[in-house]
DNA sequence: TCGAACCAAATTGTTAACAATTTTTCACAA
DNA sequence: TTGTGAAAAATTGTTAACAATTTGGTTCGA
């Protein structure tokens, strides 16, 4: 597993950061010039770093006029939450059994983890959940539509209420889809993400009510 | 509608059309100087052409080796014609009734000039007609996710076998489909669109044991 | 024959300068 | 005050040269 050091993939990431932390607000303009500066590198790795964010769904490149973070509203980001569930549902149809060992236990470890963690750690053990479950498919093309769905919901995460009644309800939920997997009751475990989208989505709005009016 | 030359975008156009023609087989590689020599262009402009259409999955790109013309599978296509199809039901539920009266006209027209189109334009009027299927919920998630499934499936449209008879069928099909959503029967229009999706996956199959053995 | 080490060629990655375009600024007139 | 237009500044687009890496082939030794 050789993960060489690649320019454009680090710049990319630490934009990400910086729309994460808020240095980047949605809407504001990336300029290149600025980043390249701060990164001590020319123009070019910057510009492939915008592209692959852009194929991300986190950045939007308008032809000579420059690369804008990409503003997401309440209906976008739930539009995004029913493409995520429904693509899992798909995945879900084409699993093949008896599921590896190894990734039962991947997941296994993960809802274990749930128990525990607090707000932070569970947003990231959440994405992962579901990035796993949708890799129990093998399917590239599924892998591939879900991994540029999710970079724009995690930078977003930040607006998901997580309460502790919140976190409890989502961990049952998750407990139940993954029990329905693994004894393969395939239309069990496509109600429950049915129903784990409405309350994700209904989170979501909690959070954004919250904290942006 | 200013449509300014953007000299990365003729080129992908130009390589996608390369690809439709087989002059770019799938799996083979893009060499950045050949493609620069071919327009009197530096590699810059080849590279940013490259971004473009490994967003709209027709390239890979890998880290130092270089771009690849990506290659789908018979079971990657399937897949590619359910979430075009998954994208579609989505969007036919975002529907608000009453339609704008000049987008139902260019449904129309499309339907029209479907009755007395050869094999190549009637596969250019299918895209076209799904596309302004989705493009009637207005909704920019979903318009964005479908534009980078329809590039594939359009490069390899040449496979689907197209004789009169499933042409016949499909008009029927698409009839149907265009009528429900006009009548605001969404259950039908549904129904129609997962009947749509297995036949359309039939056709699909036919014409690639057809032309490949 | 096979594999390892090495060299040369081909190719991608990066840079810095220049060109073209867009955005900003500001003076001026209505 | 407001709007217009032209310069100036900022920014993106393009180029060509150079650096780093990968690829392909060749020699050598076992």
């Amino acid at each position: 597993m050789r993960e060489k050091t690649h320019l454009p993939k680090m710049i990319a990431s630490q934009i990400v950061m910086d729309i994460v932390n808020n240095k980047l607000v949605p809407g504001s303009k990336v300029i290149e010039e600025k980043y390249a500066n701060t990164f001590g590198t020319s123009r070019g790795p910057i510009r492939e770093a915008l592209y692959m964010l852009e194929t991300e769904g986190l950045i939007e490149r308008i032809p000579k006029r420059g690369a804008f973070v990409k503003k997401y509203n309440k209906q976008d980001l739930c539009d995004l939450f029913e493409v995520r569930i429904a693509l899992e549902i798909m995945s879900i149809r084409r699993l093949k059994y008896p599921l590896p060992e190894n990734k039962i236990n991947e997941i296994d470890r993960i809802i274990e983890a749930m128990y525990t963690a607090n707000q932070e750690e569970y947003s990231i053990l959440n994405n992962d959940f579901h990035y796993k479950i949708l890799c129990l498919s093998e399917n590239e093309i599924f892998k591939n539509f879900y991994s540029r769905l999710g970079a724009p919901l995690i930078a977003l995460q930040k607006f998901v209420l997580e309460t502790p009644e919140n976190i409890q309800h989502s961990l049952q939920e998750h407990q139940l889809l993954w029990k329905a997997i693994k004894e393969r009751k395939l239309n069990i475990a496509k109600a429950v993400l049915e129903d784990h989208m409405e309350s994700g989505k209904k989170r979501f709005l909690m959070g954004i009510e919250k904290k942006t009016g």
